[in-house]
Order: C-alpha cells, then sequence, then structure tokens
DNA sequence: GTCTATATTGCGATAGAC
DNA sequence: GTCTATCGCAATATAGAC
C-alpha cells in the first residue's frame, strides 16, 4: 500500500464496521484486515483504536455544522423546518453510516459523547427551537407550544423513520426517491400540527 | 447466597451492565462480580453470556404485548394515539432501560433482533398504522396522510424524547411530572397535523 | 511508513471439588 | 447449585527489522 493511503482506508473500513457493530464490536485485528493493512498501522496513525473511534466520529459529525449556514440563509419559520427536513434527509442519505454513530452515542456513550457528540446535538436543538420561538412570535405557531419540545417532536419525527428502517423494512418503502414525499408529510403534520388556528 | 436467588441476581446486574455498554461491552467477570456470584453460574443458569442477554431482551420487550389489550379496550381513534402516548411514556417510566436495549438492537443489532426484538416493534407500528387508518375512513384524520409514516412519525415523537435524553439535560426538564403535559403536547400537535381542516 | 513477531492482558467457557 | 482453578484463545499494544 502506498504511502498514507493507509490511513484513508482504515478510515473508511473504520466507519462501516464501527457502526455496524459499535467501539467494543470491532477488533483491531478485523479493522486492520479489512483495510489491507497491518494491525500496527492503527497505533502509528491514530495512537490506539479508541484513537481511530474518535477520528472517525469527528468526520460523522463534521456536517452537522452546516445548521449554522441554513439558519444564516432562511428567516422564515415555516421554510426553516423545512429546509431542516430536507437537510436531515440529505445527511442521512449522504452518509449512511451517521444515524448509527448519533443513537449508539446516545444510548451507549463512550468518553467521546460529551466532547464530540453532545454538543452538536444541542446546536441543532437550540436553532430549531429559535426558529419555532420565532413563529410563536409572529403569531403563525401557538402560544400553548414549548419550542424545545417541539424542536425534539421534529427531530424524533424525521430521525425516527430512519432509525427504525431496519425494523420497518417491510412496512414502509425506505428508497431515495419517497424522501420529498416524506419529507412534505413532515412538513404538514408538523406545521399544522403547532400552527395556530 | 442462597438457591437460585442468583439467576434472579444475574439478570438484574446484566440489565444494567448490558443496557449501559452493550453486549460486547460487558464480559461475564464484571456481570458475575456485580451479581456478588462466580463466573460459572452464567453458563450453568443461561448457557453463555449471549443467553444471558437473551434472557434480558425478552424480559425486556415482553411488554409491548401490552399493545394488544389497549387495542381492545380503545375503539376511538384519537384516543388510540392518547393512550399510545400515555403508555409509552409509561413504559419508560417503568422501565428505565428499555430504550437502550430498543434502539441498541435497532442500530447494532445482535443475533436476537429478527426474533425478539422487530416482530414485537412492528406489531406496535402495524396497530398504530390501523387506528390512524381508521380515522381516516372517518373522515377526522386527512386522506393524504400515510398511516404507515404517521404512525413512525408519531412514535419517534415520543420514543426521541427519551432517546435524546442524555444530550438534552441541559435544554428541557426529564422529570416525571412534566410527563402529562408532554403527552398532551404530543397529542396537540399529532392530531391536529394529521386532523381534517 | 509498513511489516512481522511477540509481550501481556483479559476474554468466554468448563472441569472438578464440595 | 455454587465455587475455585485453569484451559485455550483473542484482545490491544509495541518492539524492532526493513
Amino acid at each position: 500500500m502506498e504511502k498514507t493511503d493507509c490511513n484513508r482506508k482504515l478510515l473508511e473500513v473504520a466507519t462501516q464496521l464501527f457502526s455496524e457493530r459499535g467501539l467494543h464490536g470491532v477488533s483491531i485485528r478485523e479493522l486492520s484486515q479489512a483495510a489491507g493493512t497491518s494491525i500496527s498501522m492503527i497505533s502509528y496513525h491514530f495512537g490506539s483504536k479508541e484513537g481511530l473511534y474518535s477520528a472517525v466520529l469527528q468526520q460523522q459529525f463534521a456536517c452537522f455544522a452546516e445548521i449554522h449556514e441554513i439558519r444564516q440563509r432562511v428567516s422564515d419559520p415555516v421554510e426553516m423546518v423545512e429546509s431542516y427536513l430536507r437537510w436531515t434527509f440529505q445527511r442521512h442519505r449522504n452518509n449512511p453510516y451517521l444515524l448509527r454513530f448519533y443513537t449508539s452515542e446516545l444510548t451507549n456513550p463512550t468518553a467521546f459523547f460529551a466532547t464530540l457528540v453532545m454538543p452538536v446535538i444541542d446546536e441543532v436543538i437550540v436553532i430549531m427551537a429559535q426558529a419555532i420561538a420565532e413563529g410563536i412570535r409572529q403569531k403563525r405557531f401557538r402560544a400553548d407550544v414549548d419550542p424545545t419540545n417541539a424542536a425534539l417532536a421534529l427531530a424524533g419525527m424525521v430521525n425516527y423513520f430512519f432509525l427504525s428502517s431496519q425494523a420497518t423494512e417491510n412496512l414502509i418503502s425506505h428508497s431515495p426517491e419517497q424522501d420529498e414525499k416524506l419529507v412534505q408529510q413532515y412538513l404538514a403534520i408538523f406545521t399544522r400540527g403547532v400552527g395556530a388556528p
């Protein structure tokens, strides 16, 4: 293997294997073998197995920063909800491993949860809660809606579609062609749900 | 330790430890030590570490069968949604470990996912989709709502509240005293969201 | 930068005494 | 039914050659 192509390949296979079986479910033997390199390359490039996991995690969660650009571009609350939904669908489509790290860290947090995961999740929730609060101020959303709780409900609806896909593959199509239809369904449910009468 | 009190104690500590760190994150040494017994008791009572994990899983997911009683007792679609929400809150409150096994199995499925987990999840989704379809037939919900997708959205809203609790403990109260308020918020968002105009 | 070989620790499972 | 002791193996990490 040439130069530090080894580095890239390790990150690639680690992303898949860690996402499928978690930090403890994969050995550095299997990782190095799947990457077509030797076991010592993990320590050399990433310090340790946990160092490799941490590098994967950082790569996975980098896309959450995009929420800031969206917030800057979109001012209308309803448009913000629609943008969030479409962005979230695209995020999961562009990166089929993301949700596994996301939920795996939420339910069985590793040492990196507090520094790498929780901050970016909170940022998104806070920004969406702000958008919803703005909708309430504009009297387009009901005054008795709790912005943070509504933001969680919104995130829950869309993320659960991907979270449950393993269990519901026989009940509903998960084809990307349905995505825009689903965005509109969730948008309709949510905006009518929190909308002023 | 007397008689097969050992059995009970092992199940108890295994439930906590497996929920926190997953099947691969806990060793039988640690399990037996935490249970105040010896390592060989796991093989003796449960065959293997995986056998113990399987026993825990069955115990955890037994409560999902309660959905059948609810369905039998409640005929009104809106009432069914409210009953589902309250039942789900109670399920998570009665058993703080349930959601971890639930999502851990969804994202990093073990050998038991297909037989122990997926069937009970699907049952709940199917029953709720039936209730929503009935609401559409009664023209109380909109005709353009997809029942299965709406059932997933409903499940997503409420489950995500618990799923994200580790990340959002600084953003929103997770005290049980708020539960009824949250049930009403989710009920309002969902029924208005899918409701006929 | 990458390999092979190895040191060391911890794993799951079980044999055999009681 | 429960224990101690141990087997065989796989784990992470690293030393040292190239």
